[in-house]
RNA sequence: GCCGCUGUAGCUCAGUGGUAGAGCGCGUCAUUGGUAAUGACGAGGCCGGGAGUUCAAUUCUCCCCAGCGGCACCA
């Protein structure tokens, strides 16, 4: 009602340029833009209000400032047009299936995904039936308007539709206050909004990727839900160009590099656990070696502890209570051979793998007495642990079932949390830059409601960790309720190559273990005290991180990385000599170097070397032994320079060192 | 663990209700060539596992297992 009163008034809009109109009537987006001319209200797509994003066809009863938004505007264009193109994709769905019902639709990283209750679920072959169907809604063009319902009204609408997942959504808006309903054509949904001001807006650019199974509400207690993705873009460049830049993620997949590199490999009877081919394990070992080294510089001792330990030991640190489920149970009996009887007892003693390292880390920190003057006492280990994961988990190197950390646990005073975390955070990023990452996404995870210690204690854990990342000015997000139970952490996330994020380095305050464990050292008051236990990984295990590290170079590892760091080889036998002459002094000089002396052709020997992206091609032919020349070749040139072997030794020595840090 | 898809030679993939094919790779022989595929010949398969239907199953059905894409969980 009061829309219709104002309507009559005059409003003045104020344009991005400072000029103002004042339009009477019925005052919408869609009327300043045909005021102000024909092709903008042609290229119309909703209009900004006083900041906010509104619909075109949107009553404005007030003054405002006003910007018309169109497909110039990238991110509010694609906003728009991907929700839409969620609607047009349910009314798809509802037209061509009966009976399915919508539950919510957002918009995600370069597209959108609408969840649907269905007995039967789709499959990859609905998907062209339903783009097909969605073109024809968008050819339609019919107007996507803008309701506002009373909520009661709204639920019974829902209801009465057997739209039970919509009932319920609005049922969580409080009563009395109204819901905005879209509708296009006969089809409506429960919306925020804004929409475009026609479904023919959505364009033809767009596709459906894959369908897939979704907990109602994200939580695996209830329903599972039929997902469909899609992807929508301004134009069908656009789109062609998303499609191109999937495929060469792909290409970059570890798990394909990783065979066609031959690194490694994984198979059914050692599911979740890594079989290290020779030259993937060089990656690992020089890895492994460059944090060693970091670590000692940054004053942590080198530890080992036992792999199996009695279970009454994770029962008294919390695990077996906590995290059983996810760990591998062994039983200490010898197994019985006997056809028919059982092959353990059911008395047998217990034992478990360990999931993780820090109850051991204790016992070690609890040999002896500590005093308040030995702390901080850092112990780090490349600690093997092996965890349960569920079956749908598992992926390649990047969730496995045995890993290896670069674990270490701090045990210091409290008084000295902040300067510890602030020396971690640094050697972490100093670690990240050297291995040619620097956007990693922070994130500082606070307390959970299923939590052990007191509130005070948590406050003052949260409060030394985002202390730290203000001293180390270090730009973070929150991420509330996603701590540990025992204590507040910090969550280091890189990129893999199709965009999927993954947790390597971590941070984690312990205020609970050392209590459960007795872990206690001599104040300067001559009392007792609890140390608090820092938890912290840098590349959290080397399995994923090499993963994602030859996802981040695309199998084009830096040299020091790369397991083999050069080839020699000919142009002819002739050259067979001098070419093992040049090998023994690259091996001489401490490079990882192969010999290729095969006769074959040096166009199939450097294709070959090439895919197999060796970072340096040595090829030696007459030419080069008569004057002791060597010609490089490096990956990704299609260039050689030739020059005197000596120079070509050096130059590689000095790129293939193992970096030291850059701290400072 | 849940939903969907897939499983044929070392790899990438065709294919059929009558026990299988290509390219690459591998082996042998010939070829000695200047920076991303020299040629010929050859070997190689319980068509993921189990049951069922059928005269006959790699092919159709069911059940398992694994892989893949998500969800949940997580380093």
């Amino acid at each position: 009602m009061n829309d219709q009163a104002a309507a009559n008034a005059p409003v003045n809009l104020t344009l991005p340029d400072g000029s103002v109109r004042t339009l009477t009537g019925v005052v919408t987006g869609a009327a300043l833009a045909a005021d102000i001319g024909p092709g903008l209200a042609k290229a119309a797509l909703a209009v900004r209000v006083n900041g906010a994003l509104w619909d075109l066809s949107r009553p404005i009863s007030e003054d405002s400032e006003i910007s018309i938004v169109t497909n110039r505007d990238e991110a509010e264009a694609l906003d728009l047009m991907r929700h839409d193109c969620a609607h047009v994709m349910a009314e798809a769905v509802q037209e061509l299936f009966p009976g399915t019902q919508a539950t919510i639709g957002p918009n995600i990283d370069d597209g959108f995904f609408y969840d649907f209750a269905r007995d039967k679920p789709f499959t990859e072959d609905d998907l062209t039936t339903i783009e097909a169907k969605m073109h024809e809604i968008i050819a339609r063009g019919d107007a996507i308007e803008r309701e506002e319902w009373d909520r009661d009204e709204a639920i019974a609408h829902f209801r009465d539709i057997g739209e039970l997942y919509k009932a319920e959504i609005i049922e969580d808006i409080p009563a009395g206050e109204t819901v905005t309903i879209y509708r296009q054509g006969t089809w409506k949904d429960l919306c925020r909004g804004p929409h475009l001001p026609t479904t023919k807006k959505v364009g033809v650019a767009f596709k459906l990727m894959k369908v897939a199974g979704a907990y109602w509400r994200g939580d695996s207690n209830n329903a599972m839900l039929t997902r469909i993705y899609g992807t929508c873009w301004r134009d069908k460049k656009e789109l062609k160009a998303y499609l191109f830049r999937l495929e060469e993620a792909a290409k970059r997949d570890h798990r394909k590099l990783g065979r066609e590199m031959d690194l490694f490999h994984l198979q059914e009877e050692a599911q979740g656990s890594v079989f290290w081919h020779p030259q993937g394990y060089l990656i690992w070992l020089q890895l492994e070696a460059y944090i060693r080294g970091r670590l000692k510089d940054a004053g942590y001792a080198e530890i080992k502890t036992p792999q199996i330990l009695d279970s009454k030991f994770w029962e008294q640190s919390g695990h077996w209570s906590k995290f059983r489920e996810n760990m591998f149970v062994v039983p200490d009996e010898i197994p019985s051979t006997d056809d028919d009887a059982p092959v353990i007892s059911a008395g047998a003693k217990l034992m478990a793998l360990k999931p993780m390292n820090c109850p051991a880390h204790v016992q070690v920190f609890k040999q002896g007495t500590k005093s308040y003057r030995d702390l901080p006492i850092r112990f780090a280990e490349f600690g093997c642990c092996h965890r349960n994961e569920p079956h749908g988990a598992l992926h390649g190197l990047m969730r496995v079932r045995q890993m290896t950390q670069d674990d270490a646990h701090i045990f210091c005073r409290e008084d000295q949390v902040t300067s510890e975390s602030v020396d971690f955070c640094n050697l972490l990023f100093s670690v990240y830059r050297d291995l040619g990452f620097g956007d990693v996404k922070v994130l500082l995870a606070t307390r959970p409601d299923v939590r052990a210690g007191a509130d005070d204690v948590w406050d003052k854990a949260e409060k030394g960790l985002e202390d730290a990342l203000i001293a180390g000015g270090v730009r973070y997000e929150m991420a509330p309720g996603e701590g540990a139970f025992y204590g507040p952490k910090l969550e280091f996330h890189l990129q893999d190559a199709i965009g999927r994020t993954w947790q390597c380095g971590t941070l984690q305050l312990d205020f609970v273990l050392p209590e459960r464990l007795d872990a206690a050292y001599i104040g300067e008051d001559g009392a007792k005290h609890r140390p608090v236990m820092l938890h912290r990984a840098i590349l959290g295990t080397l399995e994923r991180f090499i993963g994602i590290m030859i996802e981040h170079y695309a199998g084009r590892l830096p040299l020091w990385l790369a397991p083999t760091q050069a080839v020699v080889t000919t142009i002819t036998s002739d050259a067979d000599a001098y070419a093992t002459k040049v090998h023994a002094a690259l091996v001489a000089a401490g490079l990882r170097a192969r010999l290729d002396v095969r006769n074959e052709k040096i166009n199939y020997k450097v294709r070959e070397h090439s895919h197999a992206k060796v970072p340096a091609i040595l090829v030696v032919g007459q030419k080069e032994e008569e004057e002791g020349l060597v010609s490089v070749r490096r990956l990704g040139s299609k260039n050689q320079t030739v020059l005197p072997l000596e120079t070509a030794l050096e130059a590689l020595v000095l790129e293939g060192k193992m970096p030291e840090g850059d701290v400072g």
